[in-house]
DNA sequence: CACGTTTAAGTTGTGCACAATTGAACTGCG
DNA sequence: CGCAGTTCAATTGTGCACAACTTAAACGTG
């Protein structure tokens, strides 16, 4: 018997995301990290440092997310955040040598996920670059307003 | 430049999903539902009643995720949840008049998403289905140790 | 029948997500 | 200079998501 959200590309994504990140669960676990936590410190590991603000576009987050977040990482030694001395308004993270010393534990996650995926080189590119693209087309500006509905915005 | 996170799949569902949910928050924002909320109310549309244990697997959520939103969707008059005469641990959510009603002024929400994804049909099905496959590959029992590593898992 | 086990649902506590608000620091322009 | 307007970040409040725990009903086996 089909399912009322069989056939909803929204719910599946919802689904999919979720799955992955259960997926990572008991890894990230044994780092001490949550998922939203990982990628930042996947950013941290790959640029050092960085103002908040560039994390969260990175993330697409937005600050009342991303505030807290840091807050927990600093807390727990991961990264530094202090005041630009050139813009006070700015903050810079920065990793720090115990956030540094975690990405040697963590090298093995990507791999146990993209095992667990279960796709080859050419489907994962694939996927990637379709889910990219959906993401691009829908958080565009108007968005709701346009794709097949050439009839006038609310433009004026 | 290549940011951190632009190879990585997990981040491209986890972002896609969000942008989706976004979406639709402004249209959900009129019927006065949340994103999860409208995902039980569609089930409901469907099924009319059904046990508590069926909608979480439908919506594949636990019940620490369902039974506080069962309880706001009933505080707004949407549902009905009671006892089962036969089985009194089972709990079955039952759509009320007041939640069939919704049901009209929801109904051109799947066609503005589908419309904003900018996707035509045989593109949607492909990715509809590539991305149920990959929650059915991640979610299996056992994903992290199978796949492309056929070496001993530990089960003895 | 009694007793351990399983199952359905709910509760508690932590951590995202995001809207709305606030506040401080920078900018532009007369 | 003065000050409206913008930008960066944090805070507050609501609602998911999920682990861990609790409660209560149904079941199974001796």
């Amino acid at each position: 018997m089909p399912e009322p959200l069989d056939d909803k590309l929204c719910f599946a994504l919802y689904a999919a995301s979720r799955a992955v990140t259960q997926l990572q669960r008991p890894m990230l676990d044994e780092l001490g990290l949550t998922y939203p936590q990982y990628l930042v410190m996947v950013v941290l590991w790959e640029k050092r440092s960085l103002p908040v603000k560039d994390l969260a576009a990175a993330l697409q987050l937005d600050y009342g997310t991303v505030s807290p977040l840091l807050k927990r990482l600093e807390a727990a030694g991961l990264l530094r955040r202090e005041r630009r001395a050139d813009d006070e308004r700015s903050v810079l993270v920065a990793l720090t040598d115990g956030g540094a010393a975690l990405r040697a534990r963590a090298e093995d996650v990507p791999g146990a996920v993209l095992c667990a995926m279960d796709l080859d080189d050419d489907e994962y590119h694939a996927l990637l670059r379709a889910v990219q693209k959906l993401t691009e087309s829908v958080s565009a500006p108007g968005a709701a307003s346009r794709g097949r509905t050439p009839a006038a915005a609310a433009t004026p």
